[in-house]
DNA sequence: TCATAGACTAGACTGTAGTCTAATGATATA
DNA sequence: TATATCATTAGACTACAGTCTAGTCTATGA
């Protein structure tokens, strides 16, 4: 999605440039308020430019949510700490996510993202293998393996994809509703419950 | 969402025929290669119609997709004869659910339904109490308290939310999904992973 | 039977995401 | 330094979902 190699100096700096302006418009009157003329508008540059930089609107969001994908490692370092056991370090690491998502993503952004990623096949960076997310995932389940906290599970894949299920389950949901409640309260009892069966 | 009470025959009729016209447009091309003034065409209507009938383009799915929430009882009367116990009932109606949407729904119809579910407020039968998909996962919870098999749940209202994530999860994750792994192949595993603690 | 309300229809119009083309700027190599 | 290449920029243009307005049809009930 975001193929920055080729990109000259000039070119990050406006692309950092833009995606300011439009991530404080969004927040100040809503992401479908605020128009990609606005954004060019706003920030002194023109559609093709905004496009050369960002595959579609949405991608502004995606790139925030990229930088997000990166802080999970240091999200684990501090969960290693505080865990011995694989099957502990998941269920922390899992609320952990859910606390820094809310945090710092907020919900409107992660419900334009989990709206624009099941439709338009340009958000591959979802699924992509190289999210931080899903290795540390890995990692974990194969800690699991050996410290045999997690030495039931039929198989790495599958256990993997009930945790990415749990994740997305979970978020989803809470994008759908319109109270209060945080995200680490809706997502604490799903994951405990998974977790409990390994104890 | 649809308040089909002040309608006349005549305009239910158009409803019906607009949307046989465009679900076999959208089987045929796909939905997004099909625009409303395609629809409006081939239906031999105009816009204003379509609109007096349709809140959205995506709204056509989510008829469908309603039509498909009231199979949930014929679905649920027939797990019911197959199984006694509240917790089994409960995994074999997730496992048949998620069968029917494959087979009667299909993938494109629910992503766009989830894509739009989540950002679009109008969508407001995809969370409304009135779904039967959720009345039956209230009777089973409520059926488990009384039969023992779900009496160590916490509370009805975190049980049914830690299931309905589970659905949402796992749908979301099929629509993710370029491959052909099968719903119930992908959903089987987390479904059991819950249900297993109750046994 | 006539009047009224409001359901229905037509299609012109608007707003906006995304594309295209032509021109300009930067960088790398001969 | 000259030239080729490719990134960058501007903004006109396209496609399409959804709105608006003006007018027609239909059911009800006085």
């Amino acid at each position: 999605m975001f193929n920055n190699d080729n990109k000259t100096g000039g070119g990050i700096q406006k692309q950092q440039h833009i995606m300011t302006v439009a991530l404080t418009l969004f927040e100040k009157y809503g992401y479908d308020k605020i128009s990609v003329d606005r954004i060019v508008k706003e920030s002194k540059t023109s559609k093709g430019s905004f496009y050369q930089h960002f595959p579609s609107k949405s991608s502004i969001f995606m790139m925030r949510f990229m930088e997000m994908d990166k802080s999970y490692v240091n999200i684990y370092s501090q969960v290693r700490l505080e865990h011995h056991l694989a099957i502990d370090r998941l269920e922390a690491f899992c609320l952990s996510v859910y606390t820094s998502i809310e945090k710092e993503l907020g919900k409107e952004l992660m419900r334009v993202i989990y709206s624009a990623a099941i439709i338009d096949q340009k958000h591959t960076f979802f699924t992509s293998e190289d999210r931080k997310l899903f290795k540390i995932i890995l990692e974990i389940i194969e800690d699991g393996e050996k410290d045999g906290s997690l030495e039931e599970i039929i198989s790495k894949k599958q256990f993997f994809q009930v945790i990415i299920q749990t994740l997305l389950g979970t978020i989803y949901y809470w994008g759908l509703q319109y109270d209060n409640q945080s995200l680490v309260e809706i997502g604490t009892p799903l994951i405990q419950q998974i977790v409990k069966s390994y104890k």
